[in-house]
RNA sequence: GCUGGUGUGGUGGAAUGGUAUACACACAGGACUUAAAAUUCUGCGCCGCUAGCCCGGCUUGUGGGUUCGAGUCCCACCACCAGCACCA
């Protein structure tokens, strides 16, 4: 019996309960049964669960209970991607060890996934910090370092010179250090690599096949490991020989640099090189103006936002090299914009058509010489125009004058080889994978360094090496550095006294494969033959912001494994959706000295303009104004998160679900606001009311015989089949605020229906049948609940997916729009299957349109079948 | 700076190149109530008039273009969001 009142604490509690005493959610393979592996990123345990978790995990849920109702072998995993950097800050923050303030956090956060009634396998839970999982990281670790996709060079990182620490980037706040406040510095330190552009050719061909992957993130991945074609070409010099100093150099030579730009060889004035080139190392030791130009370069972080948009500065060095064609000397300059980790760390200078290098000519009155011509014209550019940089046809280029642009970099390629001095050549943006961090909470590095061996390879029967779990970092680095516990042991190739690698690895190591892991959650090895019935993901949900990295370093370990032979597939993700981000409002003031304070929207008052505009905000607790900061993601350290918490507890799982489903299309960045919160709830009340209502009488209902429905009653079925059929195309397009929008169609349609009989009792309980199958995996809960009550059948969740009824559909008369030159004049009312020529009479005819054709002919009729008649005149 | 997106009523949003504003929220008015809440009914882009229940004009960030027809396609611009390799 279905009580008056919709208490949802009640029945989503009873819901939850009914399936976890039924293992509704508990999966294993059944071979030749069509499987659907239904995956979401899973969360980091930051300690509590936000909306934009909450909308992750219900549009997966809703994917996966809609699979399964049509008869898939359904797979939906969860687990925590728990090592990382904001354990770290709670340790140093609190006191507490970061594994305490982990476990303690997925503890919480499972309940809180929990309380949404997601049908999740519980069973296949995994957590990375745990050694049964990150030993798996340590044994790929060996085993690319046995195939050489592991290898060790230095990398730059952040360096705190106060606290003598490596910082992460958003440690990093305005070029200091978020604690000390100093100056950060770049610092080269070795690392490990994982060699990920070995495999870039084939991530980018495959791209093209994952037709299930939006073009958008396809594109940012090209875009990303960016295949340029090229040449590199050869500047020679002579040095004289400086004062003996810290570098040492051939003083005859080449200096090499990379360019899609070949054509515009005549036109370089200037060879620019980065401040850590060997050149310019060499040029210092005789020059202190530029060593300290150079030291002054080693200021600030290593972003590439820092990097690129950082003032242009250079030097020149004083030495000059030779053009590899005319022969004429060339400056040689040191740049703060040209980066050493890319290309050749020089570049040879253009500045008539490259932007960067025009303007680094103009501030330091380097000679500008345009060699290409463009639609701009053939003058010396004074103002930087985009055209300047587009393809042409080579002019003040000697003997290559007339060619273009595929002509003259053959034509200058094939001569530049003759003389050795330069060769076609294929680059990627994509770089190496530094996997390394001076970080205590992470997958410890399986190296063992031995002062006679080496670094050696922590031997596979030694694994895992174990984290200790009890360490608190303070914020001067590693603490693992300091356990001799952890550190002291022996070689394993010659026994003696020996000191473990501190470095543990990049978290993105263990979100590189963990989907993998879910498949034989507790296996004794890394995988076993599980993968193959679960593998690949069916469909992948996860935000936008992991468009790039994340989802790239995980193809490229799928390739690897493969390589391995440990799995068969090559992509991991046959289809992808990727969510928007949750966004709100931001409020701020500066502080006092540095820094930002943020608040936090209960502790504001916001006062719009007439137009909605927020025009002022104070803080209540002085009335002083706070400065509005736009709207962007939510975040903690921003405090415009909202907590779903207590959204949930205050209207249920069902509405919090069923709200931010309907508030915007996945895909799309929500911008949130609690004003159709009300809305939902108030939807779901009129659902649960209507059952109540119509209880018994649906109940007693006989299969709708649809002989016996009057005119009114067939209108009535014909919305409501027409909403379904809707709805189900917006529900395989995932389109899911569409799918809601279609079932409140629905529930209003069945509320029209104001008297009682035997047809109109059999027409509500076909339509609310369909309307519960439809909205189930979106509010499993109270469709649960009324599905059992109103005898429909024993369990929703594997009831069959609704279908519109064809004949419900069939209209005997059809409305078609009438416009006269695009404009809506009219409507007419046709039978269906009328003649084209009858319909084009009837358009001229009808009421309001004639007006609009008189006294003009009409020279061109469009009929848009059912729809629309267009009468051109 | 580079790369990828987004822009529609007071608000969230809807619309295979074919009726712009579905479905909601908010608001206003009516009913119910001693009252309020809840519920329910009606109205709701802007402007105009000859006020039509099939009136007319304008309207999808701005300015152009393609088309019988553009929110949708193309070009330019503006604003905002995300990513940029050590946040995850």
């Amino acid at each position: 019996m279905i009580s008056e009142s919709y208490n949802p604490q009640l029945i989503e509690a009873e819901a939850q309960s009914y399936w976890e005493k039924h293992r509704s959610f508990t999966t294993c393979e059944e071979p030749g049964r069509d499987k659907f592996y239904c995956l979401c990123m899973f969360p980091y345990p930051s300690g509590r669960l936000h909306m934009g978790h909450v909308r992750n995990y219900t549009i997966g849920d809703v994917i996966a209970r809609h699979q399964r109702m049509l008869g898939k072998n359904v797979l939906q995993p969860m687990g925590w991607d728990a090592f990382g950097l904001p354990a770290e800050n709670a340790a140093m923050a609190c006191g507490v060890a970061p594994s305490k303030w982990t476990y303690d956090n997925i503890a919480y956060m499972k309940k809180q996934l929990q309380s949404l009634g997601l049908a999740i396998d519980w069973d296949r839970e995994l957590a990375t910090c745990k050694r049964e999982y990150y030993r798996w990281n340590q044994w790929l670790f060996l085993r690319m370092l046995e195939r050489g996709i592991i290898y060790l060079k230095t990398g730059l990182v952040n360096w705190d010179p106060v606290d003598q620490t490596v910082l992460a980037n958003e440690q990093v706040i305005d070029g200091r250090g978020w604690r000390t406040g100093a100056i950060v510095e770049k610092k080269e330190i070795p690392m490990y690599y994982m060699a990920i552009t070995r495999y870039a050719e084939e991530l980018l061909d495959e791209l093209e096949q994952l037709s299930g992957w939006s073009e958008q993130v396809k594109l940012m991945q090209k875009h990303w490991i960016g295949k340029s074609h090229g040449v590199r070409i050869g500047f020679p010099y002579q040095l004289p020989s400086t004062v003996p100093g810290v570098v040492e150099i051939d003083l005859s030579g080449i200096l090499w640099v990379f360019t899609t730009r070949a054509d515009t060889l005549l036109g370089v004035t200037y060879i620019a090189v980065s401040a850590e080139h060997p050149l310019a190392l060499y040029a210092a030791n005789s020059n202190s103006e530029l060593a300290n130009f150079i030291k002054e370069c080693r200021r600030g972080g290593v972003t590439e936002v820092e990097l690129t948009t950082q003032d242009k500065k250079g030097m020149p060095t004083g030495f000059t090299v030779y053009h590899p064609i005319t022969n004429e000397s060339l400056p040689l300059w040191v740049a703060n914009y040209v980066l050493m980790g890319y290309g050749e760390g020089a570049v040879m200078a253009v500045p008539a058509h490259d932007e960067r290098d025009f303007s680094f000519a103009q501030q330091f009155g380097l000679p500008i010489k345009p060699v290409i011509h463009t639609c701009a014209s053939d003058e010396t550019p004074v103002v930087w125009q985009d055209i300047y940089s587009e393809h042409g046809v080579c002019v003040n280029s000697g003997k290559y004058d007339g060619l273009d642009f595929d002509r003259a970099v053959d034509a200058i390629t094939a001569d530049l080889i003759s003389k050795g001095l330069g060769e076609k050549k294929v680059t990627w943006r994509l770089r190496d994978w530094g996997i390394s961090r001076q970080r205590y909470w992470g997958t410890p590095i399986p190296i063992i360094h031995c002062q006679k061996c080496g670094a050696i390879p922590v031997p596979d029967e030694q694994l895992p090496v174990v984290l200790p779990q009890h360490l608190i970092p303070d914020g001067s680095g590693n603490p693992l550095d300091k356990h001799n516990e952890f550190l002291n042991c022996a070689c394993p190739k010659c026994s003696n006294p020996a000191r473990r690698e501190t470095d543990t690895m990049d978290t993105f190591v263990d979100s590189s494969w963990y989907f993998l892991r879910y498949s034989a959650p507790d296996a004794d090895k890394i995988l076993d033959k599980r993968v193959d019935y679960w593998m690949p993901v069916d469909q992948y949900i996860g935000g936008i912001e992991h468009a790039i990295l994340h989802l790239l370093y995980a193809r490229f370990c799928t390739k690897f494994m493969r390589d391995l032979g440990l799995i068969k597939i090559s992509e991991p993700f046959t289809n992808l959706l990727t969510q928007g981000m949750v966004l709100n409002h931001i409020f701020f003031r500066k502080g006092e000295k540095s820094g930002i304070n943020y608040y936090r929207t209960d502790d504001i008052k916001i006062s719009h303009d007439v137009h909605g505009k927020i025009a002022s905000v104070i803080d209540v607790s002085d009335d002083l104004p706070v400065e509005y900061g736009g709207i962007g993601t939510m975040s903690k350290s921003r405090k415009n998160g909202v907590d779903p918490q207590t959204l949930i507890k205050k209207f249920g799982a069902d509405t919090a679900r069923l709200f931010i489903m309907f508030a915007a299309p996945p895909e799309q960045d929500l911008e949130w606001s609690d004003a159709g919160l009300s809305g939902a709830y108030r939807f779901l009340r009129r659902i649960w009311i209507y059952a109540a209502e119509h209880q018994d009488a649906i109940r007693t209902a006989s299969v709708l015989n649809t002989n016996i429905l009057t005119e009114p009653l067939k209108a009535v079925r014909y919305e409501i089949h027409n909403a379904l059929r809707q709805a189900l195309l917006d529900f395989n397009r995932y389109r899911f605020n569409t799918v809601i929008a279609g079932g409140m169609k629905i529930l209003n349609s069945l509320g029209k229906m104001e008297y009682s009989s035997d047809a109109s009792n059999s027409l509500r309980r076909e339509g609310l049948s369909m309307l519960l199958r439809l909205l189930s995996p979106i509010i499993p809960h109270i469709t649960h609940k009324i599905w059992r009550e109103l005898g429909y059948g024993k369990d929703v969740l594997d009831a069959a997916w609704p279908e519109p009824d064809e004949a419900a559909l069939e209209k005997t008369l059809v409305t078609m729009v009438v416009q006269v030159n695009g404009k809506l004049r009219g409507k007419i009312e046709v039978p269906a299957g009328t003649e084209i020529e009858v319909i084009k009479k009837a358009a001229q005819d009808a009421p309001n349109v004639n007006q609009f054709i008189q006294g003009r002919s009409v020279l061109k009729t469009i009929v848009v079948p059912g729809k629309l008649i267009n009468l051109v005149c």
